[in-house]
DNA sequence: CCTGGTTTGTACAACGTTGTAACCAACGAT
DNA sequence: ATCGTTGGTTACAACGTTGTACAAACCAGG
C-alpha cells in the first residue's frame, strides 16, 4: 500500500507538518525527532505524492523536450543532452514527439501545458509566431531556426556561417560544380534556407557562378530522400564534383546513392553533411560534417529556461548562439 | 492568466460542478446549459489542471519508458513506436533514460514511482528480480530479456530462435568460420547469452565446431565496439568468412573496420546484424539482419499495460512474443 | 524571576478537481 | 391528489501536500 505523511506522523507520533517539513529540509527541527521521522519513513518506504505537491507548489519539476522525430539521430542526440543537463537542475524531462507537422506541432506546443510541465523547450519545424502566442507565457525555449521574432528565448547555431565554411571547404579540395541537397520551399524550411544562403555566399565568394540545376529539393531529411535526391541530380546529366547536404543523414543516403552508380567518394565526388551524427562516423566513407556542439545547445537551453522560469519572467526574450566546427573525414578530406 | 473551473462557473452562472460534469462529457446537462458553459470554457481558454485531477483520480494519464541509451537507434525507433501506440490510450509518454548501469536502474525503476506514473514499460539490462520487488506493484511491461521469472508482464522476441536462423543463413552461403561480435560475460548480458546459444545451436546443427576464438566480447553493443572487436578477430589471425553481429550497431563498426582492413563484404566476409535500425538499410554494403517486429513489440506492451492498469490488478504476469523475419541485404544475401 | 527572542512544533486553510449525496422540478402512474 | 422516477443541478467533502499563523517550550541576560 501506498502512505501518505499522515501515516509517517502517527508512527512518529508528531504532525504531518513536521513530517513535512523533514521531507522538504526545514532547519528547525529536533535532532531526534527528525531521527523518529527519517525512522518512520524508511519503515513505510514513504514517497511523497507528486500530484500533490505539485498542486500545492503550481510547480512539476518536470519540462518538456519537444522534437519532430525521435528516430532522426540528431534529435536523439540532442534529446540525451537535454535529460542530462536537465537532470543537473532536477528536472525531469517528458519528450514529446510532434511529428513535425504544423497541427501536431500546435497541438505539443498548447497542448502539453496542461499544467503538467513548467517549462518547454520546443525544436520546432513548422510552428510561426502566432502559434507561440497561444501559449499563455508558458517558459519555453526554442531551438534551431528563429520563428519570425517569436516572444521565447532562442538557441541557435549559425547556419549560413557553417554553411558557408563547409561549402567553402568543398571549393579548396578544388571543386567547382558543387550541388546542394536539401532545399525547401516549405514554411517549415527555415534551416534550408539559411543553409542555402551560407552555400550561395560561398560559391560567390569563390567566383563560382550559382546553378540550379545543382540544388536538389528534399521534402523530408531522412536517408530515403538524400538518396533520390542524389539520383535525380545524377540522372540529369549535370555531374557535381561534390555534394553539400544539408543534414547528415541526407548525406548517407546520397552516399548510398553515388555508391549504386558506381561512383567513388571523394574521388569523383566529395560529400558534406551537417549535424555530425554518430552514423557519420563510421560510414563508408566516413562523412565530412558540420558539428554543432550538441552538447553545449542542450545546455543553453535548460539554462534559459531555468533562467526563464526562477528570474525574470518578463525579461526581454535572448538568442544564445552555440558554437560549431567542422569534422573533416574521409567523405571530403 | 490560468482559468479554473471557478472562473468558468462563474462566468457561465452555474456551479462548479456542472462545469466539471461538461468537462468530463456527463450525459445529463441541458442543452443550452452545455452551450453557455463551453463558450465561457472557449472564451476563457480554459485548461483543466491536471496535477489536481490526478490528485482527485489517482491517475495521471502518464506512463514512462525507460530505456538504456535514446541515442541507440534500437532504443529511438522503439520510443517512438510507443509514444504512437500510447497516444492511442490517451496516454503521454514519459521517456526516461536509464544509461543502463544497475544503480541508475534501479533509481529509474522506483524514483520514477513517485505517483507522477500510471505504469511503467522498461527495457532493462542490468535489473534483476530483486530490484523489481521493490516497486510497491507498480504496473509494469518488461521488454527484452526475462529478468528471471520477475513478477511483471513481458515482452520478448525469440532471440534464440532468431539468431539461429540468421546463423544458419550464414551458414547456407557457404560459410563456414562464422565469428560472433558481442558476448558478454556480465549479468547485463542476457540478450548476449540468448543470442550467442542461438549461434552455437545453429552451428551444432550443421556440424561445424564451435571454435571460441572465433566470439568476441564487446562491452557495450555501440557502432565503436564493433569495430574494436571486428580488429581484435582480424588481429588473431583466425580468419573469419562470416560474422554474426549481436546488434546492428555492433555490425556497422564491423563493416568500417572490415572496410578499413581492405576486406570486401560479403566476398570476403559476410555480415549480419541484429534489429534492422533504419541505417542498416542505407550502409554500404546494405546490412543483412534480423528485423524483429518493433511496431508489433511496442503495441504488445502498451496493451499488456493496459490491460493490468484497468482488467485484473494481480492477474499472473503474462509473457507475448513479437514475431521477427530476417532481412537479408548485400551483406550476407 | 521576569523579559524578550529564538527554536520547535502544531492547527488550519488552501491548491483545483471530482465523487457522493442530496435537492428541486417535472413527469407519468397509481 | 399522491407517489415514485428521472433529469438537471448543486453543496460538500475529500485527494495529499505545504504556507501561514500561532502556541509552546526553551534560552539567555537583566
Amino acid at each position: 500500500m501506498r502512505h501518505r505523511l499522515k501515516d509517517v506522523a502517527e508512527r512518529a507520533g508528531v504532525s504531518v507538518k513536521t513530517v513535512s517539513n523533514v521531507v522538504n529540509g526545514y532547519q528547525h527541527v529536533r535532532a531526534d525527532t527528525r531521527a523518529r521521522v527519517e525512522a518512520a519513513i524508511v519503515e513505510l518506504n514513504y514517497r511523497p505524492n507528486l500530484s500533490a505537491r505539485n498542486l500545492r507548489k503550481g510547480r512539476t519539476g518536470v519540462i518538456a523536450l519537444a522534437v519532430p522525430e525521435l528516430d532522426i539521430p540528431y534529435f536523439a542526440e540532442l534529446a540525451r543532452h537535454v535529460v542530462t543537463a536537465a537532470a543537473e537542475h532536477g528536472w525531469t524531462v517528458l519528450i514529446d514527439q510532434t511529428g513535425g507537422g504544423p497541427e501536431q506541432e500546435r497541438k505539443a506546443a498548447s497542448g502539453i501545458g496542461d499544467h503538467m510541465i513548467d517549462g518547454l523547450i520546443f525544436s520546432p519545424l513548422a510552428l510561426t509566431a502566432d502559434d507561440l502566442a497561444g501559449l499563455d507565457g508558458m517558459p519555453m525555449v526554442l531551438l534551431g531556426e528563429r520563428v519570425d521574432h517569436g516572444p521565447a528565448d532562442h538557441v541557435v547555431v549559425d547556419n549560413v556561417a557553417a554553411a558557408r565554411e563547409i561549402t567553402a571547404h568543398l571549393v579548396g579540395l578544388g571543386r567547382r560544380r558543387i550541388a546542394a541537397i536539401g532545399s525547401q520551399r516549405t514554411p517549415e524550411g527555415a534551416s534550408a534556407r539559411l543553409r542555402l544562403t551560407g552555400y550561395t555566399a560561398a560559391l560567390a565568394e569563390a567566383g563560382i557562378a550559382y546553378d540550379e540545376r545543382l540544388v536538389a529539393p528534399a521534402p523530408a531529411w531522412h536517408r530515403a530522400d538524400g538518396a533520390a535526391a542524389m539520383r535525380h541530380l545524377l540522372s540529369t546529366g549535370v555531374r557535381p564534383d561534390a555534394v553539400f547536404c544539408f543534414n547528415d543523414t541526407l548525406a548517407l543516403g546520397a552516399l548510398r546513392a553515388l555508391h549504386e552508380s558506381g561512383l567513388r567518394v571523394p574521388d569523383d565526388v566529395a560529400v558534406a553533411g551537417f549535424d555530425d551524427i554518430e552514423d557519420g562516423r563510421f560510414s563508408i566513407p566516413t562523412l565530412s560534417t558540420v558539428a554543432p556542439d550538441k552538447e553545449r545547445i542542450a545546455r543553453l537551453a535548460v539554462e534559459l529556461l531555468a533562467d526563464r522560469l526562477t528570474a525574470d519572467r518578463d525579461a526581454p526574450p535572448r538568442e544564445l548562439v552555440a558554437p560549431h566546427r567542422l569534422a573533416l573525414r574521409e567523405s571530403a578530406p
